[in-house]
DNA sequence: CCTCATTCCTGCGGGC
DNA sequence: TGCCCGCAGGAATGAG
């Protein structure tokens, strides 16, 4: 549930607290959390001893520390997942996963996940861009996301509009919340064929993406409960903003009526039932 | 290749 | 009061 704001915001916090740092020891509390690191916590640690972090990156909701030694620690929060800096003598939270002491001493870096979806690997070689993620497509706020390659790929597309836009392989860093928020500023459906949807139609669905990242950036992301924080653990204000997401019964900010949830890929759909009529032939 | 259901996990809150 | 169940959901995986 971290989408692309949230990351983005945690993203420039270890920018601005852990680029530049040399790794001093590694510490993995859980397994699971490095479970795509398959060689185990041993080589994680070894691999991480002694370099030091050159930049902060992102691509959609996926975060990465290149390395000086041309590799990269790789990360994603997943639904619960938080990158902390604390120091060293703060309490271990209590679901601290792994831990990174730096040589200056200072301040340590944690990876704090509840439900174990997220988790770190170093990448080999991957300081440009970790193998891991090259599926994953630019996001709308990359300078060289192609507009007019997206277009066509989505009517290409044989499947329902929110679907598409939560498909990491044609844009990424759009989930739940912001894909039901972007739908309901453009006036679309969730099961709206995407087939039957135009180039203008879409380019103004694109233009709704960026808008609403942009203004849930700008609040520093959104916060449902204390999971949710930027790396000193504060959370942002963009929930007071959702239009529709998690308003079920709730008046339409536009209209009135009241907001309607859809049960929708295990998880949920939300949509004003005036500004977001359902078209005839739904795509689920 | 494309589409889609399933699966992983923990805490919370509602119902009984 | 306590137990059970549904729900929150990103993305890898494999079926068809």
């Amino acid at each position: 549930m971290p989408e692309l704001p949230e990351v983005e915001v945690v993203r420039r916090g270890l920018e601005r607290w852990v680029a530049g740092r040399t790794v001093a020891a590694v510490e993995v509390g859980h397994p699971r959390a490095i479970r795509r690191h398959l060689a185990g916590a041993a080589d994680f640690a070894g691999l991480l001893a002694g370099r030091t972090i050159v930049a902060a990156r992102r691509r959609g909701k996926y975060l990465w520390l290149p390395l000086d030694s041309g590799d990269a620690l790789l990360g994603h929060l997943g639904m619960s997942g938080q990158l902390l800096v604390r120091p060293s003598e703060a309490p271990a939270e209590v679901h601290l996963r792994v831990r990174l002491a730096f040589t200056d001493g200072g301040r340590e870096l944690r990876f704090v996940d509840q439900r174990t979806f997220g988790g770190l690997a170093v990448d080999p070689g991957g300081a440009e861009l970790p193998g891991p993620i090259r599926h994953i497509a630019r996001d709308p706020v990359d300078p060289l996301f192609e507009d007019e390659a997206f277009v066509a790929a989505v009517r290409r597309r044989r499947t329902g509009i929110k679907r598409a836009l939560l498909d990491q392989s044609l844009i990424s860093g759009v989930g739940n919340i912001y894909a039901d928020e972007a739908l309901w500023r453009s006036g679309l459906h969730w099961a709206r064929p995407t087939e039957t949807l135009t180039g203008p139609a879409l380019r103004r669905l694109l233009a709704a993406v960026r808008e609403v990242l942009g203004e849930a950036l700008a609040a520093g992301g959104t916060s449902f409960d204390s999971l949710y924080v930027n790396v000193n653990g504060e959370s942002g204000y963009f929930e007071r903003s959702l239009a529709v997401y998690g308003r079920r019964d709730e008046p339409c900010r536009r209209c009135g009526t009241p907001v309607r949830r859809d049960a929708f890929m295990n998880r949920s759909s939300y949509t004003c039932p005036r500004c977001q009529p359902r078209p005839r032939r739904a795509r689920y």
